[in-house]
DNA sequence: TTGTAGGCGTTATCAG
DNA sequence: CTGATAACGCCTACAA
């Protein structure tokens, strides 16, 4: 049977090697990818025939028997939000030195087109990734029985979850704002049912108490620059001298619309966000903020990820250090 | 042969459908693939049996015999760039229209790592898109041999190539700065090599011309805000009232340069970039800019490659449409 | 060390 | 309308 003569998009395959070289295919297969196995004369002979045929391995071919592509799912909520560029990037460069691909999906910040995205996603990928999650747990821990997950920003009991690490940069944070004489402090919280809303919170609110300082936490708003604007109102009747807002876009938001409003930054009132996404020091005064180590996540994810899909056990859960207070005009200096 | 029994990876396959349905696999891949060639109750119960073995096709295996996996790569040169956001949330959102699936890869600026990602996908995805590509027209083509290729903000021969127009708005920039009484303009380059930098010089220049007035094409930069700086000293000296960069990276660090120097915007200097990215209204004054349709120019990538890929012939190549003045602050008004 | 002979899950061709 | 059967390109026992 002529097996040979080229697949179907005109690429050569081992049988165009296999008649070049003079050896059955089998031998081909092996000489590529188990050389050691092979005697070197034939492995030499293979690899100059598939050299110059220009011979590159059909990955889906390899795939259906090893069940593996090469290649790594990334879901993220809103591919616009800046904020998680710096995972992808991380997600890529790991990617990239561990021999995968990326696939990218966007959920639109819709759970069903998630779990869509995700389910479809799964029959092509190793892995998945999903970043700030909009999926119930048990939708999750349903994508994990078929593939390895890794999830960021979010903790799911059995999956591994990386997120960055918030307390002890806060902590840092209200030692500057004590040193610079702040005592009362609100926080602008986005999304109620967001883990990192509650992360934030719940750290923000335990710095606090530790150091006597008073927190109002203000009504919650949409996470964007609009958001932030509609909070001004609050901000001041709470009698806060520092804003911590959810988000830069949010804090962004308020400085803006502070300084229609003739309120000093930061004489009058402090503002502080999260993120430090790309345009934080466009502003005037620049934002302070909390960087989170985003790239790092990314690139975490995927090792973990890698790990589990060529180990065959789960990585551990953690929380990526290296979160750092940026400070910057919106806040007043020492 | 028992060809049943679940796949490696547990998933049901057409033989274990097969079995419940009481049919042929044949039949079974024909009723889900091409219902209308099969009986009605056999297609009811196929479906039926599929769907409480919560069965999902191996888009692996399908891509084995049809050559295309529903997959698209997209190389861009730096997934840092906000420019480029766009253009992936236009091909992402087409992809996700069409039921494509968006590869991202990143070249790093480097064309070496950009033909090796190239050729890397090319093996997985069906087509891919180059944005602003370092490489050479002939490597170009030579991807587009294999698979089907777009290129955006580029123009190759023999390739499909996608570029926003920017004659019609740079001209409509123009009688803005006429009618605020500029005369005098300059233009600060990025990069010489880059396609983008030729074609908005170029335009500029035309524009500038047939209009009378008079253009300063100052030192080339870097593309950053850095280069932006830079090129203070030089913009001064020419004399120029309104300056034109390159991008918005650029006009932004100019923007603050000037700031610092206590040159007033848009009094003493007008600028205007390109762009319009993520933080360009951030500034104070906010930037002016032109917005390019790059969500538009992404869509059409995918939709033109869909095309080639399913019919077989390349699209055409084209302009596309859309670009935008946008006026803000740093630009004085009429 | 190398060749033979399946098999991976799906689609397509060809009979029946 | 449905059932065999042969690809698709690669991998891997197993046999020689």
């Amino acid at each position: 049977m002529s097996r040979s003569g080229h697949g179907r998009n005109g690429a050569p395959t081992i049988y165009d090697i296999a008649a070049v070289a003079g050896v059955n295919p089998s031998t081909v297969s092996r000489a590529l990818s188990r050389p050691e196995r092979v005697a070197e004369a034939t492995v030499a002979r293979v690899k100059q025939a598939a050299q110059s045929l220009n011979y590159q391995a059909n990955p889906i071919a390899r795939a259906l028997h090893t069940g593996r592509l090469q290649t790594i799912g990334l879901i993220v909520a809103d591919l616009l939000n800046p904020v998680y560029f710096e995972v992808v990037r991380g997600a890529q460069a790991a990617a990239a030195a561990g021999n995968y691909t990326l696939v990218l999906a966007q959920s639109v910040e819709d759970p069903e087109a998630e779990m869509l995205a995700a389910q479809r996603l799964a029959g092509t990928v190793d892995g998945q990734i999903l970043v700030t999650s909009r999926l119930d747990d048990s939708q999750i821990r349903e994508l994990a029985e078929v593939k390895p997950v890794v999830v960021i920003n979010r903790e799911v009991q059995g999956v591994t979850s990386l997120a960055p690490e918030v307390g002890p940069v806060i902590g840092e944070a209200l030692e500057h704002l004590w040193a610079t004489g702040q005592r009362r402090i609100a926080y602008l919280p986005g999304p109620l049912r967001s883990w990192a809303n509650r992360q934030r919170s719940r750290a923000l609110a335990e710095a606090v108490e530790t150091r006597g300082m008073r927190l109002t936490v203000l009504d919650t708003q949409p996470p964007t620059r609009e958001g932030g604007a509609a909070a001004l109102e609050q901000v001041l009747a709470s009698g806060a001298s520092t804003v911590f807002a959810y988000n830069d876009l949010m804090a962004i938001g308020l400085l803006q619309v502070c300084a229609r409003a003739s309120i000093h930054i930061p004489e009058q009132l402090g503002i502080i966000g999260f993120d430090d996404i790309f345009g934080a020091d466009f502003t005037t005064p620049a934002l302070s903020t909390v960087r989170l180590p985003l790239f790092d996540c990314g690139a975490r994810a995927l090792s973990s990820l890698i790990h589990h899909i060529e180990q065959g056990e789960p990585a551990e859960s953690s929380h990526i250090p290296g979160s750092q207070l940026i400070l910057r005009g919106s806040l007043a200096s020492v």
